[in-house]
DNA sequence: CCCCCCCC
């Protein structure tokens, strides 16, 4: 089998020398884990050789290092490198040339094949191949490698006679808070606005960026002062060489950017902006997850996912419950090629200016999972790049597969709640509400009980509300024909009907009070909000009357309850979300399955 | 040195 590969013999002192080798082909010796006192960033030096010549100095970028880690990678593979860089990195404060693999295809496994011919190392003194030969010159390559080449390795980064452009780059991919002498040369793939902060240990400004080359990315922030300086001179998209930033590892939290690490702007940092051509150098990198696997993401996470925009809400207002602050939010649902949709949540001035009408191919980097009553949904935060339509190639297969397939497809809604989409919350008997110790948590518990209406609370049980769709705030009469809400902030000449519910429901094992929303009132009711309320307009009573007809009606609750507090107690507060017809079919084989359990 | 990211 190893036959059919020649490896590429004299390639490495090709690439080692500045040279351009396409698809080298040779043969892993050995591999072994560079010692590193942070383990989450693991490195692999690899002895390559391509027949000729053997290199100790080639490293894996840490992306691929699972290539090794599943053993694909064993001694005396034969393997096809595809995407490489050379770069310099100080070795006890002399330059020291390696080659950075960044993509690489196992042609041959180790297991299959033998050591091929007798390679000699790959002297260190040959003369170059290409010359760094003119000032300000960057040896730039369209194809997928760029080269930096060493023309005498003692010029130092604080040589202010020498202009950065004259000095090695460093693949972002290599940097590490162990060693400080290195150059980028990034893009800007994002910038946040300036942003203020105030908190216990001080005030002040920052703004961060997101920089990429070939080898990978990483974010960097600049505070107070360096705000002012730097803001303005660095813009999205443009490529710059960057040295003398701080490291220090990167707090996932709050990043999904594919490093361990990240910068800060220090007052000795220097920014160039480099006027070469670098289409070699990527805009944006994306991971993208497909919708269906997000139901299994755990909460908070940051992802990148790519989806058609099928349907979108209004504009949104209301007020935040823990600030007050006035929020505005939009809802978009986004559909991809595993036919799962998943609602996504836009804040802000990003809400109100979306256009989601011509159903565009929506990029999201860093969106954050949340979930809601079971369901997963996404919301953007400020570390979230938007990019509606881009032209990325992910992007037009999905345009393809949504305009001839997935326009007619029904998707399954993996944001839908509880009561929906498949998703099957704990049946449970009513005294266990108060035995298991339901909602405690801050998102509450959901659960399941067939329960029969013993008691329907008539009083109170309707309000005026404002006429506006989705808003359910109970209006002001001014008296004068006008009606004014609060959370619109503006009067109305109507006003429509809301139930608020509010029933004692009880089974074998005991009773609860619970609240309906007012789309499950009229479910138990079996009238709408407006006829209830025309009803109790010619006659005050008739929601007694309403109420009566449905006590003793048997249905299948699905309930969240959380603790709240009213006037400084704390009180248990059971929602039905839905109230459901009994399923007997369902209800019976679930009651069957608890007695085989018991007589286990 | 930020890092709140909201609501049903």
């Amino acid at each position: 089998m190893a036959e059919k590969y020649k490896l590429s013999e004299g390639s490495l002192r090709v690439i080692m020398k500045g040279g351009q080798i396409d698809n080298a082909i040779m043969q892993v010796l050995d591999t072994k884990r560079i010692a590193s006192g942070n383990t989450d960033k693991e490195r692999y030096r690899l002895l390559l050789s391509d027949g000729k010549h053997l290199f100790s100095f080639a490293m894996l970028t840490s992306q691929i290092n699972d290539q090794i880690v599943n053993g694909e990678l064993s001694d005396n593979s034969i393997i096809k490198i595809k995407k490489y860089i050379t770069s310099v990195i100080n070795n006890v404060g002399k330059a020291k040339r390696v080659l950075v693999i960044l993509e690489m295809e196992t042609l041959v496994r180790g297991e299959n094949t033998s050591k091929i011919g007798s390679p000699e190392p790959l002297p260190d003194d040959d003369e170059p191949l290409v010359e760094n030969d003119s000032k300000n010159k960057q040896v730039s390559s369209t194809s997928s490698s760029t080269l930096h080449v060493v023309n005498g390795n003692n010029r130092s980064v604080n040589d202010p006679n020498v202009s950065i452009q004259d000095q090695l780059t460093h693949p972002i991919s290599s940097l590490s808070p162990y060693q400080n002498k290195w150059i980028i040369k990034a893009r800007v793939s994002n910038k946040s606005n300036v942003r203020t902060w105030s908190n216990s240990r001080g005030e002040g400004k920052l703004f961060s960026m997101d920089l990429i080359d070939e080898s990978g990315e990483i974010r960097a922030t600049a505070f107070r002062e360096l705000v002012d300086k730097f803001y303005d001179l660095i813009e999205i998209d443009k490529v710059y060489y960057i040295s003398k930033c701080q490291l220090k590892i990167a707090n996932k939290q709050f990043s999904n950017l594919n490093n361990d690490y990240e910068m800060t702007f220090t007052p000795d940092t220097i920014v160039q902006e480099c006027h070469d051509v670098v289409e070699s150098i990527p805009q944006t990198r994306y991971d993208f997850i497909s919708i269906n696997k997000i139901t299994h993401i755990e909460v908070n996470t940051l992802i990148d996912v790519i989806g058609v925009c099928k349907n979108v809400s209004d504009l949104q207002m209301f007020q935040a419950k823990s600030t007050g602050r006035e929020l505005k939010k939009r809802e978009v649902t986004l559909v991809d090629q595993s036919s799962n949709s998943i609602a996504l949540t836009l804040w802000g001035a990003e809400a109100e200016s979306f256009d989601g009408s011509s159903q565009p191919v929506i990029v999201i980097k860093g969106a954050r999972v949340s979930e809601f009553g079971g369901g997963k949904t996404l919301s953007t935060g400020v570390s979230s790049i938007m990019k509606i339509n881009p032209d990325i190639p992910e992007a037009h297969r999905l345009r393809g597969w949504f305009d001839n397939e997935g326009i007619s497809k029904t998707a399954v809604n993996i944001s839908a709640r509880s009561e929906s989409g498949g998703y099957q919350t704990q049946w449970i008997n009513i005294k266990d509400v108060q035995e298991m110790g339901m909602g405690q948590g801050e998102k509450g518990d959901y659960f399941q009980v067939k329960g029969t209406i013993l008691l329907y609370r008539s009083e109170g049980g309707i309000y005026k509300a404002c006429p506006k769709e989705d808003c359910k705030k109970k209006v002001v009469d001014q008296g004068n024909g006008m009606y004014r809400c609060d959370k619109c902030n503006r009067e109305y000449p109507n006003f429509k009907y809301l139930l608020l519910g509010s029933a004692n429901i009880g089974d074998w094992s005991g009773n609860m009070w619970i609240s309906l929303f007012s789309s499950e009132a009229e479910k138990v009711l079996e009238m709408s909000s407006q006829a209830v309320g025309e009803a109790i307009e010619s006659d005050p009573q008739a929601l007694v009357e309403i109420a009566d007809k449905a006590h003793f009606k048997q249905f299948v609750f699905r309930c969240r309850s959380k603790m709240e507090n009213y006037n400084d107690e704390t009180r248990l507060k059971t929602v039905a979300l839905k109230v459901e017809p009994v399923n007997y079919k369902e209800c019976n084989s679930h009651a069957i399955s608890r007695i085989q359990e018991l007589l286990n």
